[in-house]
DNA sequence: GCAAAAGTGTTACCGGTACACCCATGG
DNA sequence: CCATGGGTGTACCGGTAACACTTTTGC
């Protein structure tokens, strides 16, 4: 059975439909990405770039929108999170955490019932910088594609989340299931190698549904303290100059931070570790080397925001 | 078509269910309610109470779970945790706010795919007091049932679950749903006017799926500063003393408030409006008596955490 | 030497906490 | 009068912001 063969008047006994689309930072622009706005208007490394995709279908066609797409049966919330947004931007994102689930009846007006749960990612230098798989690799079943970083980036596994690999001996689609997706994609979120490109978050195209309001918000949840915090290391390497870090926070609030009181607040957390290293090749003078205290630490951090 | 008449193996080309499951707090227990616990233990607005439902099926019978059920065709997310706490508490909550998605595969092993969006209420006194509607109230429809104080309660409208009534001409559930909903019914949250208990939160039993996790979650969440303090006041009547307010306060944090300092503290936030008047009847110098700024306005909060 | 950024030290301010004290009522 | 909680004043303390100053490199 599919849903295109289910009449209107049939499609409210079904249950909702259910879609993730993810917001995914970077503060810079993947190798060779294509960019959405003209490029090098901000000096690198000050603002975050998202990725988006251009709609090929009827709602909003044309119209850019958030990486996503429907859940597949045997995948986490997460996991499509990922693997959509894998297909989209080419690479995975180094950390990712659920932002909200938005379920209006308006939001797919007189057709099936749609239930969008948002997420937040985000590209670290590290991830822009790593080659990008195949195109192939869009539509490969699940359990043939690499882990993602993310058993250690989202620290301790969830109970509602697993990390842990899952079993599925068949692989491929059956016939009928592509136009159940296809319509679903009609609904909401979008899944493509090609169409995408990165926007600035300050120059943002006009977008389909909802999508910038949930950018809004998930901005909003970037910039709250207590969040980048645990976070904004993850935009670096493995290790990194206060410097950088401080570039990352100052990103992050829009803004400028005092060199000297910044030093003193990071490593008073006590999370930084110093590599004994130096940096090199600047023409002022070498700056210290820090590590994340236990980069593969399960000692903090819950997956849960908040 | 039906669930129950689907094959296991057809079921994972079926979308997820989509079902809430809702954590309420009240400061005490409504009039005339079932207490699964030795009420009288804890003076009373000390500590926080939450209603159980006693499962009557399959998977964890006779556990105690979370109010909650599927979403049904026409209702926004939130409308869906009113519904099926409606029908548990037998009385509208003054507050409700989304809490988390919780979409694992392993939730619902072999059975059909299950997402549970989890929210928080909240009963404030004057909902305790109301007294509570029919019970035959339960099955009414969407559109006949009066709507709660959630207008009001969660300040601005959101796009997602919009709180301008919507049409619907029909009422009654044709044949066939309720096989439908019995069987998602077993998967997860409880909807039921009889089997329900309010139960302290130290002092839960053994509960059903991991509702225990999502509790211990919502505590959390009511517990962080920013938090309550936009939310405390919804625990009490339309005007009241600073040492009610600060007696919420302590059982959200869980220990003794300064008085002098919590005085200046709330009265610096700017929510607060001297009525004028004066609370009598005590044995002591009477308090004065506040209200909190705007109750019907609508200039803060977006229903969206943090 | 000069520019630039790393790194150190000092001071002022501000919000939160602790606590002493007075006020107004019922009994 | 006393007990009780409302209400006020004030000192201390820790974290943050502001900013002057020294250090070490490339050019």
């Amino acid at each position: 059975m599919s849903y295109a063969e289910t009449s209107a008047s049939a499609r409210r006994y079904l249950p909702p439909a259910v879609a993730v689309s993810t917001v995914a930072f970077a503060l810079g622009v993947p190798d060779g990405a294509v960019t959405g706005s003209d490029a090098g208007a901000a000096p690198p490394g000050t603002t975050f770039w998202i990725p988006l995709v251009r709609r090929t279908r009827a709602p909003f066609l044309g119209r850019w929108a958030l990486p996503g797409g429907p859940t597949e049966w045997d995948e986490t919330l997460a996991d499509t999170a990922l693997r959509t947004l894998r297909s989209a931007a080419l690479r995975d994102p180094g950390y990712v955490e659920q932002l909200y689930s938005f379920g209006g009846v308006q939001r797919s007006a007189e057709a099936q019932r749609l239930v969008t749960i948002a997420y937040w990612a985000l590209y670290g230098e590290h991830d822009l910088a790593t080659p990008a798989p195949a195109a192939s690799d869009t539509a490969a079943p699940a359990a043939t594609r690499a882990r993602p970083r993310q058993e250690t980036a989202v620290r301790a596994p969830r109970w509602d989340d697993p990390v842990a690999p899952r079993l599925r001996s068949d692989a491929g689609d059956p016939g009928g299931l592509d136009a159940d997706r296809d319509r679903l994609e009609d609904l909401d979120g979008a899944a493509a190698g090609a169409n995408v490109a990165w926007f600035p978050v300050d120059a943002l195209p006009e977008l389909a549904f909802d999508h910038d309001e949930i950018i809004a918000y998930a901005l909003d949840r970037l910039r709250s303290k207590t969040e980048y915090a645990s976070v904004a290391h993850r935009f670096l390497g493995e290790t990194f100059t206060l410097g950088q870090l401080r570039a990352v926070h100052e990103a992050v609030r829009g803004g400028a931070v005092d060199p000297a009181n910044f030093r003193r607040q990071a490593l008073a957390q006590g999370n930084l570790v110093d590599t004994g290293a130096f940096e090199t090749g600047t023409r002022h003078r070498p700056a210290k080397l820090y590590r994340f205290r236990g980069a593969d630490d399960e000692t903090t951090g819950t997956g849960m925001p908040r």
